[in-house]
DNA sequence: ACATGCATTTCGCAT
DNA sequence: ATGCGAAGTGCATGT
């Protein structure tokens, strides 16, 4: 079904899809309301809806990454017709959020199976940064050695802990990119908490690629320290496409 | 063009769509890899494919309300046959950004025009909740009187800074939603800035829908307060009242 | 189920 | 342009 179908071929050839578990895309002229977790309502305009078939629904404008209007996986969708329009009910029942889509005309719509048994492999990451860094602690600082018990004990909430070469306590906080306020607040807190337990020097290091200049002020204030290391596939990466952009300029 | 194309097909069709700013949708088996800020790849299978008009590309699985893979706004995408596949290459230049879907087979294609002059219009968010505090100070706390200048010359650092029926300074947080220990964190900053500047005590108010136990922990260490205050209900009510003046006056 | 923190966060707003 | 914090954040992970 791909032409200009009627509101009740719509309806028909989406609870169809629904109910045997095929993804639906229209292109529609539609209203949007939502009510949950705030309110918003989107006027009469032409949209991308994809409705998925874990209960992800999506409603997409001509532009921008995001979607304007959603809801997450898990929603149910049911379909009514009402003042010449097709709506589409989307509710998380238990979260009492809701989200209505009221389809005036539908230019075109498809139902599919996707056979997609793959998931996404990713390098770079936050905590791809933290094991170069426990495989190599010297990138951290000279004689630096990590403690790898206190690290199990407090996992979530320090991403190293450990003694630098005078043996004095150090907490480090990792970021991928560069460092903000946030991030040295958080650095904080958790050299509050060591310097708790331990009555002698405790340092804190935020080991970034870069970081702002309101992050480095705080960092003075809280007598923290900066150690700037670039995660190091992407540094290769990075100079890689500066010397092209050298070579090119 | 709904069937299914061959991949030369596909390509003139995108080019075409592309360079005429219209959107594209398609339905094909692929495999994408992304490198920029960090590094991905995803293995063969069905997916779903959309190019906006102002660059946009994103890659759908069949689940979750996420794109697998995506490229922002302002994206080149080009087209090109290689190995028997369509291969479209969408990078951000100056980034050094790029992601390439390399298509082996296209189930449907589907490019369109959208019309679309609405914006969406939100309520609930921190701002709003922030501007019902100001217009009705005593949901904060009874007696308690905004400092205005105050706000403006702190504006983005600190909601709303005021004193309490005492004269006592007062520094105020608003969050839409559950407070967190960050949340707390962040208002202890506030009200250190204001202890420099005075003397004499200074309190700090978390105003929030609720808050999570750690949080109220902190809030107790710290000697803040928290205030419960459910920004949609207090919306609600306010329409309301405004309705019942209206048919009263 | 709740709590916590990362994210190729994205996005908007202010400087 | 950059900095900064909110988001209907989503999402995995640990408890």
């Amino acid at each position: 079904m791909a032409g200009k179908p009627s509101l009740e071929d719509l309806k028909a050839g989406i609870e169809g899809a629904i109910s045997t578990g095929r993804a639906v895309f229209l292109v529609c002229a539609c209203r949007v309301d939502y009510e949950g977790r705030a309110r918003s309502s989107l006027g009469p305009g032409e949209r991308m809806v994809i409705i998925k078939e874990d209960g992800t629904v999506i409603v997409h404008q001509k532009s921008g990454r995001n979607p304007v209007n959603w809801m997450p996986p898990r929603t149910k969708t049911e379909l009514s017709m009402a003042d010449g329009e097709l709506c589409l009910t989307c509710r998380k029942h238990r979260e009492g959020e809701w989200m209505k889509v009221r389809i005036s005309q539908a230019s075109s719509l498809q139902t599919f199976y996707l056979e997609d048994f793959e998931r996404l492999e990713l390098y770079g990451t936050e905590k791809d940064f933290v094991k170069e860094l426990i495989d190599d602690p010297s990138l951290i600082e000279k004689g630096f050695r990590m403690n790898k018990n206190e690290r199990l004990m407090v996992a979530g909430r320090i991403d190293i802990s450990g003694v630098d070469a005078d043996g004095t306590p150090v907490a480090v906080e990792v970021k991928r990119s560069r460092a903000t306020p946030h991030d040295v607040v958080q650095l904080k807190r958790y050299v509050d908490v060591l310097r708790k337990r331990s009555d002698g020097p405790v340092r804190g290091i935020l080991v970034a690629p870069s970081s702002s200049s309101k992050a480095r002020r705080l960092l003075v204030e809280y007598g923290l320290e900066l150690k700037r290391v670039h995660p190091l596939k992407l540094e290769r990466k990075r100079s890689q496409s500066d010397l092209s952009r050298f070579v090119e300029g």
